[in-house]
DNA sequence: AGCTTCAGATAAGTTATACTTAACTGATAT
DNA sequence: ATATCAGTTAAGTATAACTTATCTGAAGCT
């Protein structure tokens, strides 16, 4: 009798009916019977110790502790809905921006988008290019696919791509460079963004695996694996290609991978989000084309010899 | 999942924890034990479709949408609380205001309250008398106790008095007016507070049916009964007494009503109150104490010989 | 005047929500 | 290593919230 609030749903039905000051119309607003309804004000009412309405014959009218009690109940519950309904425009937009390195954004991202939009044109598209570690409170992103080695603390986290790494060229290049040898004499491709990596994996790296001496000094050194990769492409020499990046070349044959030996690389893509959120239907949308797309990611037409770079001891 | 709420019950808790922000705080505030808080809280999280917590080990903290959410719950939640706060203090008001006629005011409620106020300290009464027929709304009675035939519609009610008439005079005026053909030569006092009365009873009335001729005329007329009665105490005259505002002075033997004819009336006092307010602690107990008051009112001690006011043919 | 309609109330029964208890989990503190 | 803290989960219970069917007492219509 003296808490601060009775039942919350009879003080619902209370409020509805003063609003239309019909039990019938309330109860259809709230999608109960009358008698449902009725019950509700009774309760309200025994809980109060007086009566809030006053039944006529085919209406009500409010008594004076109904009279005072409704405007504010009207208020209370408007401010709750708007609240809710505000928080749910939140959680349904129609947005959905996604964040990745730029090299991923433009040769895995990109180049497959198109299919992705036109499968769900409801769903807005937003990227956000960057190789900085994102924060989905702050950032307003909703997903993102990170490579490296985790953890993802808090979040949800799904393994998407192992990557792999191996000489890489044009096909003309491929006639002159026919022997892992053969690659003394090449011009090789230098990629930077790759030395976050802690365990970092170069060309020194497959040239001792291979059983040959160092590798050739110099050669062109690119800020971004993509650039790198397009200049392979271009027939300017060899890249370490890595197959995340060089999935597409490799099947349209802009570029070839001729020796097995191929290095595994620790970290890996994820796809990321915050714990909870998977189950949103655009982003469970997205994460789902994604697995779909890594799944028909092309296979080498050449069997690969893979060595895993944890097992590597650098001289 | 796009209704404009959710369970009640879940925002609550969720209004709560977010406050807290500890779920076992909340759950004490609320008396639930913490695995039902978190169950809502869950609740919640599922009709949104998102998380509006994240769990720390010790901790908990609010998503954005958590974030989002508690300011306007917390405003909602608290216009409810105040409503409700507010209609309470009006029923649990400790005040007790009561009405009746000025003559029933006088003559039964005044001897008989400081009985009532005794035995209930912690109520504070008021009293407004008043002919008008009040408005329980408007007026702020909490309840009435009024003198005619009714109907009381949309009220409590309950006959408390029934009432009759007969001539009353001082023990000393007795002595000469010992005959009801005396009473040719006596004084006739008269009320003019029952006029409103339909049928009234009057003088003529009992004259007619002792078997008299008409009464004298003249003789001093008051506009409230109580005067009247006063007057008779002094030994001015003869009133037609009424039982309902007599019965202490024949009691005290101030007053005696020597003939046994007695006009039994129509109207009768009955305590009326809004339907469902009897149920109220300070409105019960003021009803169950009248009741007993009337039950314990003096019984003449002279037979009477009742005759209905409805079945008097006036000539 | 008799019948129909309207709107809320009540009785009896059902079901889903709201809750409890007991045990578990994963840190942190001693 | 053990105790403590705070939230979670599984299994079960209780009751609040609801439904259906019927009733009641007017008002309205023919």
């Amino acid at each position: 009798m003296s808490t601060r609030l009775p039942p919350l749903t009879a003080l619902r039905a209370f409020e509805a009916a003063a609003r239309h000051m019909s039990f019938a119309a309330a109860a259809s607003e709230l999608n109960v019977t009358p008698a449902a309804l009725s019950f509700q004000i009774k309760s309200l009412e025994e809980h109060l110790g007086q009566p809030v309405f006053r039944r006529l014959n085919r209406a009500v009218e409010l008594t004076k502790a109904g009279r005072l009690l409704a405007p504010a109940t009207s208020e209370g519950f408007a401010t709750l809905s708007a609240a809710w309904q505000n928080v749910q425009r939140l959680t349904d937009s129609q947005t959905l921006t996604i964040t990745a390195g730029p090299a991923f954004t433009a040769k895995w991202l990109a180049p497959r988008m198109f299919d992705f939009a036109q499968s769900h044109p409801d769903i807005e598209l937003r990227f956000a290019a960057t190789l900085r570690l994102i924060d989905f409170d702050r950032d307003e992103v909703d997903v993102a696919i990170r490579f490296g080695e985790g953890p993802d603390d808090g979040l949800y986290s799904q393994d998407i791509i192992h990557e792999w790494m191996s000489p890489m060229m044009s096909p003309e290049m491929a006639k002159v460079i026919r022997t892992p040898e053969d690659l003394h004499n090449a011009t090789l491709l230098h990629q930077d963004d790759f030395n976050f990596i802690k365990q970092s994996s170069n060309w020194n790296t497959w040239f001792q695996e291979q059983g040959l001496g160092p590798p050739p000094e110099g050669g062109p050194r690119f800020s971004q694996a993509d650039h790198a990769n397009d200049a392979a492409i271009a027939g300017t020499g060899v890249v370490l290609g890595r197959y995340s990046l060089t999935e597409r070349a490799l099947r349209d044959n802009q570029l070839v991978a001729p020796f097995p030996l191929a290095i595994a690389v620790t970290a890996r893509y994820r796809i990321v989000c915050p714990e909870g959120a998977e189950d949103r239907p655009h982003i469970k949308a997205f994460i789902n084309w994604v697995l779909k797309e890594v799944t028909a990611m092309h296979k080498c037409r050449e069997p690969r010899r893979f060595v895993d770079q944890k097992d590597i001891n650098l001289l």
